[in-house]
RNA sequence: GCAGAUAUGGCGGAACUGGUAGACGCACAGGACUUAAAAUCCUGCGAGGGUUAAACCUCGUCCCGGUUCGAUUCCGGGUAUCUGCACCA
């Protein structure tokens, strides 16, 4: 009688949600609990792909593994759906995106139950849930409040077509997706976070979490953190002065020439003094239509206009210096300005040389100048720089800091790469900002009792005209009163992005149904620290930072117990199509989980993405490997076949035993799941080779494969003849003596070339195995000279001969 | 461009802290069962040479170089591919 997976599946699957078998306890008592985290999808139209359950599984394996062992295990879920695709579709369609969110979210639900996830289904949370987003709305005040939270004059894509802005997703080379249409940066009066303020507790605090160090690279690289100084050069016929941040003011005397971006106020201020202004306008309309990444990226072509009328002057030397406009320079970083040291940076080289612009070199070392610039700060000497000449580039930093601070045109600076978070967005379908804007008061939050501030119903999703969002049309709705003063006051009519939501909602599903606070106290210092969240590498800068930036806000003013949201970090790989590229419609290689688990069950389909290769990198869909699971599955099913009694293991079988079980429970925790496939395979091979298991050999392996494959294990766990369920049973525990062979086969090297192999028992003599490998080796070694022998215990006899 | 990662048979991959490269699975080939096919079971399976068969030999973990008795693993220099780049999430 071969498995049907249909029918068990679904039993064990009704059986788990009507009682609610692996809900959290909130039996705060239980000092052992375990909280593990994945990401919470988006529930796109297209419904769940096959990167989602690579994710859940691996965690849900986890937390099976941690409910064995003794755990109050939270494992929630919920649903990030806020978003641009559905208020696309909503244009589109004219259908609220309220309803499709709902329709889409009803069938992921559907598919994630199909798949035997060991969710928290009464927690769930849902960001467009105005019970969820008043305690996003309440997050922004406070942020406010504690004036993180400011408003200033930031780019937005603007379609000069639709005229409305774009999302830089929406940007395909310069033109709007949909029209066709030339994209400008328009300057628009934005939403921002100060996360900057946080910049080094992001990079310190990383010391204490358990993050794959790849992650905490890619936060620190980031945030950007560089040390160097602020120099002032004074501007010829004004009084204004140009301020750069350098990390070589070390190099200051090989100053040649400035250059600004194209964006900087100096140009505005300047003027009536600059003498081609209609150049430098022009290329700051040609600037505007580039992305900044598209500036750093077509860097092989540098370009600029010199601002003629105005020069700098260089603050060591008192020579005046071109300043030039190029898009090389971001507005973004530092201070929008550089000095150009073309002798020791390569794009400053690149510029210069370009523009016939003076090269000279301050610091001597191995290197060409005429060829390329010596940025090399290990090994120079300083020359042609007065007071530091002949010291190290390490002395003279100091040195020239000193000087600069002590005539007060410059001083000590650390700069980050990393900006303030732009937190507006001129769309309908996200979390309105709880502020309202009063001539006489200015800016105001609310009042927080009445939070939520729901989203108003409106028929028409397209956005306003001139890059508002869609609620700018709604009048009674902006029309309000200022909570301060009372007068007539107006909404802000830009929405929250959707790293809002996503900022903060593992809080909430530590006490999901509260409507006092976001989380009780108890249930936050109960669940919290998160101890292992999991998601994809792709999210490891934004979200990762967004959201520990949130959680310190928060813990600074009182709300949570702990300094970093998530103890530790892991990162899964994407899963390609059968084609090795990423899935995506329009490349027609997207497989559809639904039919995978029609066709062959969802065991196999969580086996099976667990064995496809090693868990943080990327795989590709095989539709012939899925059978190769089935098939695994099918086999394990069939040991009832060989079934035999017996309450102990079997002098045969206890090696294997105790060995798999000291694999799979160290494979579990370092996410080595393929290697844990493997390992049943080969028990279950060894199994059918001695023809025979026992009830207790049985027990324990269908036990460590329930975290994999949870409805066969449970249905076989109950035809064997057992009452209880796996889902709460006893991990196994495994004996380390019994894991280790007695007797080995040694290899045997001769120059390091594999040459045979003899019988050692473990922990062998030397003497003895010196012997035996002597013997077998006999006619090799004849007439050789034995220049050393080295071996290494149980592992391996080496002979040098020469 | 910047940042992070990856590279091993026909394919996915395994190999603990530098110690028998290729576990496990797929594909393929041969065999058993069957009237036949599917399913299942058994055997083989890096390349080249060698042998009736074996033994055995040489090469082989992206490329070039180094350290070492010994390198997929460590070091230096390249190449290729993947991911992110702030308004996709």
């Amino acid at each position: 009688m071969g498995y049907n997976f249909k029918e068990v599946e679904k039993k064990w699957q009704e059986k788990w949600e009507t009682e609610g078998t692996f809900n959290a306890k909130n039996d705060f008592s239980n000092t052992k609990k375990w909280y593990g985290l994945i990401e919470f999808p988006y529930p796109s139209g297209q419904g769940l792909h096959v990167g989602h359950p690579r994710s859940y599984t691996a965690l849900d394996i986890v937390a099976r593994k941690r409910r064995m062992q003794g755990y109050n295990v939270l494992y929630p879920i919920g649903f990030d759906a806020f978003g641009l695709p559905a208020e696309n579709f909503a244009i589109k369609n004219h259908i609220h995106p309220k309803i499709i969110t709902e329709q889409n979210i009803n069938h992921f639900r559907n598919q994630l139950k199909s798949l035997g996830f060991s969710f928290d289904w009464s927690r769930e949370v849902n960001t467009t849930d105005p019970d969820y987003y008043k305690w996003t709305q309440w997050i922004f005040i406070q942020l406010y409040k504690h004036g993180l939270a400011y408003k200033a004059t930031m780019p937005i894509n603007f379609c000069t077509g639709c005229k409305v802005g774009l999302a830089n997703e929406e940007v395909v080379n310069g033109v709007c997706e949909r029209c066709g249409s030339e994209v400008i940066q328009k300057e628009k009066s934005q939403w921002m976070l100060k996360i900057t303020e946080y910049a080094q507790r992001l990079i310190d605090d990383l010391a204490d979490v358990d993050f794959l160090d790849k992650i905490k690279a890619q936060q620190i690289n980031w945030i950007g953190r560089s040390e160097g100084a602020e120099v002032k050069f004074k501007i010829t016929e004004s009084e204004e002065t140009l301020t750069v941040f350098t990390t070589r003011p070390d190099t200051l005397f090989g100053a040649t020439y400035m250059v600004i971006a194209p964006e900087h106020k100096l140009i505005d201020e300047l003027k009536e003094k600059i003498t081609n202004m209609k150049d430098v306008e022009e290329y700051k309309r040609k600037a505007s239509l580039k992305s900044d990444f598209e500036r750093s990226e077509i860097n092989k072509d540098k370009t600029g206009v010199e601002i003629k009328g105005i020069m700098a002057i260089n603050p060591l030397t008192n020579k005046e210096i071109p300043i030039w406009i190029s898009d090389y320079v971001l507005s973004s970083y530092g201070t929008g300005a550089i000095m150009a040291v073309p002798a020791h940076d390569s794009r400053d080289y690149e510029f210069a040389t370009k523009f016939n612009l003076p090269i000279i070199q301050v610091v001597d070392g191995d290197c060409d100048i005429e060829k390329e610039a010596f940025t090399d700060v290990e090994t120079g000497t300083m020359i042609n720089s007065g007071f530091m000449n002949g010291m190290s580039v390490k002395d003279a930093k100091k040195k020239v800091i000193e000087y600069l601070e002590e005539n007060k045109i410059g001083e000590r600076k650390i700069n980050y790469k990393l900006r303030d978070w732009v937190f507006s967005r001129q769309r309908y379908w996200g979390e309105p900002i709880p502020m309202v804007y009063c001539e006489e008061c200015g800016w105001v939050p609310i009042s927080e009792e009445e939070l939520p501030l729901k989203l108003p119903e409106v028929k028409d999703f397209e956005p306003g005209e001139n890059g508002e969002s869609p609620l700018a049309k709604m009048t009674d709705w902006i029309n309000t009163t200022c909570p301060h003063c009372g007068k007539p006051a107006k909404r802000e009519t830009d929405t929250m992005p959707q790293w809002a939501g996503s900022s903060w909602y593992f809080l909430r599903y530590m006490d999901a149904h509260n409507d006092k606070v976001l989380a009780s106290k108890e249930a936050l210092e109960y669940w919290s620290p998160i101890d292992w969240y999991n998601g994809g590498m792709e999210h490891t800068t934004l979200h990762l930072l967004y959201s520990r930036f949130w959680h310190k806000f928060l813990y600074d003013i009182g709300v949570v117990p702990t300094k970093e949201p998530y103890k530790k970090r892991t990162s899964h790989g994407m899963i390609l199509g059968t084609n090795g590229e990423k899935m995506s419609k329009s490349k027609g290689n997207v497989i559809n989980p639904d039919e995978i688990v029609d066709e062959f069950g969802a065991d196999t389909f969580r086996v099976y993405e667990m064995f496809m290769g090693p868990f943080d990198q990327s795989a590709s869909w095989s539709m012939e490997s899925i059978r190769g699971c089935a098939k695994f599955l099918d086999r394990v099913w069939n040991l009832q076949e060989i079934l035999v009694d017996g309450n102990e293991y079997s002098g045969e079988a206890e090696k294997l035993m105790h060995k798999s079980i000291k694999k799979v429970t160290a494979d579990i925790e370092e996410m080595k799941f393929n290697t844990s496939v493997s390992t049943f395979m080969t028990m279950v091979n060894e199994f059918y080779k001695l023809n025979r298991i026992n009830k207790a050999e049985f027990r324990t392996f269908i036990t460590l494969l329930n975290p994999f494959a949870p409805h066969i294990t449970e249905e076989l766990n109950k035809k064997i003849g057992f009452d209880d369920e796996l889902a709460y049973c006893k991990w196994p525990e495994y004996d380390e003596a019994k894991t280790v062979d007695d007797e080995i086969e040694l290899p045997i090297q001769i120059n390091g070339k594999l040459r045979g192999a003899v019988n050692i028992s473990i922990d062998e003599n030397e003497e003895t195995i010196k012997e035996k490998v002597h013997e077998a080796m006999k006619e090799r070694l004849e007439n050789q000279n034995i220049v050393k022998e080295i071996y290494v215990k149980n592992k391996i006899y080496n002979i040098v001969i020469k």
